[in-house]
DNA sequence: ACAAAAGGAGACCAACTTGTCTACCATAAA
DNA sequence: TTTATGGTAGACAAGTTGGTCTCCTTTTGT
């Protein structure tokens, strides 16, 4: 991977994740990163390709972290334990793997682009599949119902956390879930 | 009320909520409208005041559109059940007091404007309350574990229909419900 | 050493952004 | 009729946007 190509998306997937897609300009992802207009334009095609860029790495690390997070979960407790603890942790901003938060990327870029035929929207689609994908290779219990209970709350506790700053979303989510 | 004003509110709403905030100018706002840019600017200070103004305007909506339906509820299973129908109806365009469903307009607000302070922000967080509230005056039953649950759960829906494209999210949400 | 590739600084471009202001018109009230 | 209020079309302004391009330097590969 060349150089300047990784710092570029580096750059943009902080800006853009902290200020929103259309709030950064590429001039502002030039002054951050040192790196020219024309260097940009030799790797990207677009700032769309940018973003989509920006978007498969951030998807890259959460995957990841989830993975890790979920590692050695055998039962469906731990899994539903495990996932909701390292939830807080992100939105408490301790999960280093991915720094501040701020709202989930994929939902926030969703957001931003209305048109659900944009590759931006079917990206954001594709992780949210994705991310569920792995929370149910973990559970034992192949009643769908768990899954979606999950999968639902998962995005349920992400906004709590980001618009109603709510705290303690994920622990409400660990009780709820350990009713069912 | 002044006529020129509502309509562009009504507009700015309209559009706002459709395609974004950032991603709609005043211009856009005035050229469907058939308002004049000194007529804008004489009731309203600035386009974010225009925003904040549309921002009430949809809360009022909503607030309105969810008292109606859970009218009536006198159980918590009616008030799950009318919550999430009406949510479901939402979801498939079939609610005319809402509108098109892309997604919710606060959360959608709230990931374009990345300041926790702004005024934008701080309304989302009081109408995602306000929301809790009118549902929690229909609960009879007072574990606070149930609001949390159709709380985070609603919030849940509306991403999981707006994302990842679910048909079937509100009527997920009353299978785990029924549950508890 | 030379050539090709990669990269830099920044000018240029057309279009767009938000907000201010001019000159004028229409309507309502006194 | 006159005055006050509300509104219109659109010019103006400074700045920003995404993208193209020129001239030059640096790095890499042969």
């Amino acid at each position: 991977m060349n150089i300047k190509r990784q710092l570029l998306i580096d750059t943009a997937l902080d800006l853009f994740y902290e200020n929103g897609i259309n709030s950064i300009g590429i001039n502002e992802i030039l002054k951050v990163s040192g790196v020219a207009k024309k260097t940009l334009y030799s790797h990207f095609e677009s700032k769309e390709a940018l973003v989509l860029a920006a978007l498969e790495q951030r998807h890259s690390i959460f995957i990841e972290w989830l993975t890790l997070k979920l590692q050695g979960a055998d039962t469906d407790e731990k899994v539903i334990h495990q996932l909701f603890t390292g939830l807080a942790g992100w939105f408490s901003d301790s999960e280093t793997m991915l720094g501040h938060f701020r709202g989930c990327f994929f939902i926030n870029s969703s957001a931003e682009f209305s048109n659900p035929n944009s590759d931006v929207s079917a990206f954001c689609q594709l992780h949210k599949q994705r991310v569920r994908e792995v929370i149910a290779q973990h559970l034992t219990n192949q009643d769908p119902l768990l899954l979606d209970a999950i999968s639902i709350m998962q995005e349920g506790a992400i906004t709590a956390a980001y618009v109603s700053g709510d705290d303690s979303a994920a622990s409400k989510c660990i009780a709820v879930l350990q009713r069912l």
